[in-house]
DNA sequence: CAATATAACTAATGGCATTAGTTTTGTAAA
DNA sequence: TTTACAAAACTAATGCCATTAGTTATATTG
């Protein structure tokens, strides 16, 4: 192994503060490589091309928030608090990594949805926790995804405006669904 | 007016069509320049370059949209059908105009949002035919609006699996957070 | 200490957006 | 009808980017 000390590990690494600090679209093998010391060209020893490192990063992101995700359930207590840790550990990932974030959702083939498939089973639990299962909680893992997803996506379009307000907006949102899920799951008893 | 028969409209119209056709990121200057049989430096007597080409592109998108969304209100007789229509019409928008959807939710500035606001207005209208008014409404719609955006994402980078049980989850979806909002507002009385 | 595999390098190509400067052409005034 | 002007096309050139091919340097392994 010569010239140790730049895997493809590290390569994702710097690659993802990138992202994070320029934007998805700052994330070139230019700047990269200028940022690591290297040529451009010898970044291709690491990763297969741009669409190559951008699939990677999307996986490095998703299988972070994941992590977060499931580190944020050692907090909270009771069954509505643990969800609700989830719903927070998702909004702060969005936020301290927002070029990741974004990189995550640009759908990217498959290996990104099974990335993705932890954080479903995470939501999963936790519903099944409240009473929601079965094909009832494959529709509710949906919406809570759309729900996450569509928020810090129309927040960050917004910008400024009200900006504490959108977690307002949210926390009834998830209210208002919550509250919904378990009036039919009940009737349906 | 020298050379007549190409306006800032034309090229719009054909940048859209390359969008949904190509994707988002297939509209390139060079083959727009293409495909409407000039050079591509000509295109700056039209537009100012490619950034301003998107940003317009959104705004072109945003209000296709509303006035797709209006037209939608024609038809369903009842309150509740009519929101329905509402959705039907913004999905079918997603779905008819990927690349076009996909720039409007590529957060480029203030005149995008201006152009969205009244798809705000005619989702107010409808919740407040429906009991919800005020601030719950302010919350409502952008819970609403999150969880279409939400709904398009996922089911766009799942692509595959099972296509058609999405429309289903998002019909759940809809229907619990929709009971969840009534329930809220009659336990505000 | 020698051999090898790995990772860096230089050089070159083609595509892209963009700018500067020039030519063409349709309309409107003389 | 002719002339003048402004708008929109053009050519030429620049610089940045990703990518490929071929070469050189170096760290580890035997």
């Amino acid at each position: 192994m010569p010239r140790a000390g730049l895997d493809e590990n590290f390569v994702l690494q710097a690659a993802a503060e990138l992202a994070d600090t320029l934007g998805a679209d700052g994330v070139t093998l230019a700047v990269l490589a200028k940022r690591l010391n290297i040529r451009p060209p010898s970044l291709y020893n690491h990763i297969q091309g741009l669409p190559d490192l951008r699939r990677k990063l999307a996986v490095y992101g998703v299988d972070l928030l994941y992590r977060e995700m499931k580190q944020a359930l050692e907090s909270g207590v009771s069954k509505p608090e643990k969800l609700q840790a989830l719903v927070e550990a998702y909004l702060s990932f969005a936020e301290r990594h927002p070029g990741l974030y974004e990189l995550t959702q640009r759908s990217l083939g498959p290996e990104v949805r099974s990335a993705g498939e932890p954080i479903v089973q995470l939501m999963l639990e936790q519903l099944k926790q409240m009473g929601i299962y079965g094909r009832s909680a494959i529709h509710a893992v949906r919406g809570l995804r759309s729900i996450l997803h569509g928020f810090v996506s129309l927040s960050k379009e917004e910008g400024f405006g009200l900006p504490y307000a959108w977690k307002e907006s949210l926390d009834y949102t998830l209210r208002a669904f919550l509250k919904g899920l378990k009036t039919m799951a009940e009737g349906n008893k």
